[in-house]
RNA sequence: UCCCCUGUAGCUCAAUGGCAGAGCAAACGGCUGUUAACCGUUAGGUUGUAGGUUCGAGCCCUACCGGGGGAGCCA
């Protein structure tokens, strides 16, 4: 029986018998009988058991315990289970790296593989379980179909970041690879020595450079041009060269993509759906929460409940450079905004902003232009707590002559963009979407303050170990 | 890629340039029901790596490696 269960109904369980599988977090033995507290993995927390006789458990040790439950005489635990029958599934080493004592978030990372068993990491990984169901739940409510298009993909753009290649040939073999020295004379006439590929990539898998996929919007776009609505919850793969506490090589990316609605409208889904994972989250892992709040992040609650009664405010790029301009940040229009700028908004506004209509000078190719093509039908949600920009969205560009424009002018390469310039020739639709960084999301809805601390084996720069 | 902080026992951390330490974990023993139990004993170290300064370096200097934070960029 799962020690969830038990917690859910001890009452009509008492007095008879059950059996109970899980790990050893701690045992304390006695002269005449030992406690033990026994985890597997379904609550924060785990249940005592009382074995007959004073001999000590491992932590880490795997057990299977037959025995009675009943009503705790001591105080700590409202119910206890007095073993029967005990079997040693797994004996546990000494070098068991996880100690009964609390743990640095920092040092656990180190243990990836066996950090799920401590009561913070079990914890978040069921928390982000439920964030999982609840995004199921709310766009197949809102009639959004589920489907996860390709991860490798001839697509190299989307605005330069950092890509992937996938080869199935071992480039350790110099040969293979084919690496040459090459002289290059500069305008000077100082020549400089280049390594240059010259990989025969027509001999690779698909006979041409791939790549591991960065967003899968593009694709994305397609399937909504076809079925109305459509989200995936794909892998995006981005090798920047920055080690951050809110980056990964590899993240769960949730895109959604739309037909026949406004920016406004598009903006609504990212605010309902955020305040139905909130709730979501708060009744169905109200016990993970409550664990995280008490010991690794005080206030927890009370943000998951603020986040649903807030409303998310909305303001034009323009009104937030001049709000930032008037608390004395030095910021022109057409930047970026930084993540100081962002966390003064979020302060400004007490909570989530979403900032629309941003100039199409510093935004991708795809957006869909205003009327004076100076700024663009898109947004960004900027979240407080630490957590930035969470979602980017925009309504595309569905005109196929300012599409192409528009691609000439940021130097994206047409032959690979046929398919999505097609969308534009045949029966082009208004549409929009956005993408939300999930393992983000996670860490605002268990306090998590590194990104790594929210996925089960986080993949970064310079960083995979699994 | 840049800036800042950091690296000592399995973990958390001490040690004014002068003998390498404690608590927890582990192993063994004890304890009348414990709650991060408690008490006793034992074991545990190339102080991240490589150089340098010094009579003497865990401590000061340089480089590299790892970890963390911030910037940039992004989700």
């Amino acid at each position: 029986m799962r020690i969830s269960d038990i917690f859910n109904s001890y009452e009509t369980l008492l007095d008879s018998n059950i059996l109970v599988q899980g790990w050893v977090t701690t045992s304390r033995p006695q002269k005449d009988v030992t406690f033990v507290k026994l985890n597997d993995g379904s609550h924060p927390e785990g249940i005592q058991v009382i074995v007959n006789g004073s001999d000590k458990f491992v932590v880490g040790t795997s057990l299977q315990i037959n025995g009675k439950l009943v009503k705790s005489p001591a105080e700590g635990q409202l119910f206890e289970l007095l073993s029967d029958s005990l079997v040693v599934l797994g004996h546990c080493d000494n070098s068991y790296p996880l100690s009964k004592t609390k743990m640095s978030l920092d040092h656990l990372r180190n243990f990836a593989h066996l950090r799920a068993r401590t009561a913070t990491f079990g914890s978040v990984f069921r928390i982000k379980s439920a964030i999982s169901h609840a995004t199921h739940n709310f766009f197949e409510e809102k009639g959004y179909f589920h489907l996860d298009p390709n991860i490798i993909t001839v697509n190299e753009c989307e605005g330069g970041a950092g890509v992937f290649q996938v080869t199935e040939k071992d480039i350790s073999i110099p040969s293979k690879l084919a690496l040459e020295m090459s002289e290059t004379k500069d305008v000077n006439g100082k020549v400089t020595k280049v390594k240059t590929d010259n990989y025969d990539w027509s001999q690779d898998h698909f006979e041409k450079p791939v790549y591991l996929t960065v967003s899968s919007q593009l694709q994305l776009e397609a399937i909504a041009c076809a079925m109305g609505s459509v989200y995936t919850t794909n892998k995006s793969f981005r090798s920047e060269h920055s080690s951050t506490n809110k980056h990964l090589s590899e993240f769960t990316h949730l895109e959604i993509e739309s037909c026949f609605l406004t920016l406004d409208e598009l903006m609504q889904v990212g605010e309902d759906y955020i305040k139905f994972v909130a709730k979501y989250v708060l009744d169905k892992s109200v016990n993970d929460i409550k664990n995280l709040d008490k010991f690794v992040s005080k206030g927890l609650k009370d943000r998951i409940e603020t986040i649903i009664t807030t409303p998310f405010h909305r303001v034009k790029y323009t009104e937030a450079i001049s709000i930032a301009q008037s608390k004395g940040k030095t910021i022109k229009f057409g930047e970026d905004l930084s993540s100081e700028i962002e966390n003064c908004l979020t302060e400004h506004f007490c909570g989530p902003v979403f900032v629309s209509h941003w100039p199409i000078a510093i935004k991708s190719f795809y957006m869909k232009q205003d009327e004076d093509e100076t700024l663009c039908h898109n947004f960004d949600l900027l979240m407080p707590y630490k957590i930035g920009e969470l979602i980017g969205g925009s309504m595309r560009e569905d005109n196929y002559d300012k599409l192409l424009m528009m691609m000439k002018r940021k130097g994206v390469s047409e032959e690979p963009m046929k398919f999505y310039t097609d969308l534009r020739l045949y029966g082009s639709v208004p549409h929009g979407g956005f993408g939300l960084g999930f393992d983000r999301m996670t860490m605002l809805f268990t306090g998590m303050e590194n990104i790594k601390d929210t996925v089960p084996f986080p993949i970064a720069f310079r960083n995979c170990a699994y």
